[in-house]
DNA sequence: TGTACATCAGTGAACGCGCGTTCACTGATGTAC
DNA sequence: TGTACATCAGTGAACGCGCGTTCACTGATGTAC
């Protein structure tokens, strides 16, 4: 950007950044390749200096999206306090992060499509093939789902019985809702009606994990998690 | 089939097993519509006789996805008893219809990311523009969990104040379950760990929207409210 | 400080791909009288 | 029962699309001595 020189000095970045436009404004299907090149003022056959090819640039856009999303949540999770009653603070923090992942989707929809879309770039693994070492581990988000739970256990509002598994519940909760709102059948109800869906969501995930014994909309202790 | 007419006389119904066939193999991406065309032994321009053109043929597609999605339901609900405490017979159905929704996703992961996709022909959708009217209204599948959901109130296990939207909340739950383990993150898991995920989901929805007053596992007779 | 040379980071033309779709057409079928 | 004609349901060649990718290349930069 700075520099009019020939050599561009950091095309990487600048396809990077064009690609991302790209996937924000269009999803997945609209990185491409090209597109990029040419919004970084470059030819196509430039990109090749610094990507294996269409499916790494996507690949890179792909960690960007998870990564802004782990830090939407964790944005959201700092704002929850830390003092007061224990397990209306993990309650809290469990609603916050699904609202924050929510909000991610449906305010970045291509982003957030990207974030998940099966890209090529997978079949270099390697030969470690290490089965308990999926890409989960790497999430960080999805560690951060972890440590809400094991709070939700801790402060005794969720019985360790039925911790295991238990982010894959919420989880799919939470996505399958953002999945179903932006690209699926809920994508033309009401707003009003999409966000009441979302409550209702939110609502479902705390009650299944704590079988009804946390209160989230009583006045008892000092945090109060939801707003009404 | 039959006659080896110079009129096919069945191409339509021939174009869109074809066309089905590609999608249950290959995803919604895999119905092209001279592939089907091959497949019917037909020339591609063929197929303009019988549908608009390709995104119309995979319309037709998504539609019987739907519709074997709800008669798997739909089967997986006639196999409960009717007679028995009614309770537990809500619930049970409520299972019954998150596990084969999920079966179905499983066992016909092309075909079921063809019911969910976009296809280009709604724009046709035609001026009267009613917006309460989405195509849920004719999605089998969705009103039977309506039903399921009704039969949970009626007997007594779910409040009636939070009935309104449970049905997305379900949904969402099962929906991103199968999305995640289709094509998302939980793909590369152990059989036996996505096994584990899709019953602790269940029993997420379950308690979710119970709040523990179903007792899936005891063997109690009747419904008991107390959670402990 | 100059100079020779290797390397780096870009260019631009070209290819192949397979698709969806259009076009002018033709052989088969149905119907009116 | 025959015949003229409209219509129906196919054919096959062709086009344009925009992409990802390869190729041989060249100008700019860095380095050894």
């Amino acid at each position: 950007v700075s520099t009019t020189s020939y050599h561009h000095g950091n095309l990487s970045q600048a396809l990077e950044d064009a690609a991302t436009d790209l996937a924000r404004a269009g999803g997945p299907e609209a990185v491409v390749l090209r597109e990029a090149a040419r919004r970084a003022g470059v030819s196509a056959t430039a990109a090749y200096r610094h990507f294996a090819g269409q499916q790494d640039l996507l690949e890179r856009v792909k960690q960007r999206a998870l990564g802004v999303l782990a830090e939407r949540i964790g944005a959201a999770l700092a704002l929850i306090p830390r003092d007061g009653d224990a397990t209306d603070a993990a309650v809290a923090r469990l609603f916050a992060a699904g609202r924050a992942y929510v909000d991610f989707a449906r305010t970045e929809p291509g982003y957030f499509a990207t974030a998940f879309r099966r890209t090529g770039a997978e079949a270099a693994e390697g030969g470690s093939a290490d089965p308990e070492h999926s890409e989960l581990g790497d999430d960080t988000a999805f560690r951060m789902l972890g440590t809400i739970l094991d709070g939700l256990v801790s402060s005794g509002v969720m019985p360790a019985d039925d911790r295991p598994h238990a982010e894959y519940a919420a989880w799919s909760a939470v996505h399958g809702l953002a999945v179903l709102l932006l690209d699926g059948p809920l994508r033309h109800m009401e707003p009003a009606d999409q966000d009441a869906a979302v409550e209702r969501t939110l609502r479902l995930v705390v009650d299944g994990l704590t079988s009804g014994r946390a209160m989230p909309d009583a006045p008892t202790g000092s945090a109060a998690p939801d707003p009404g």
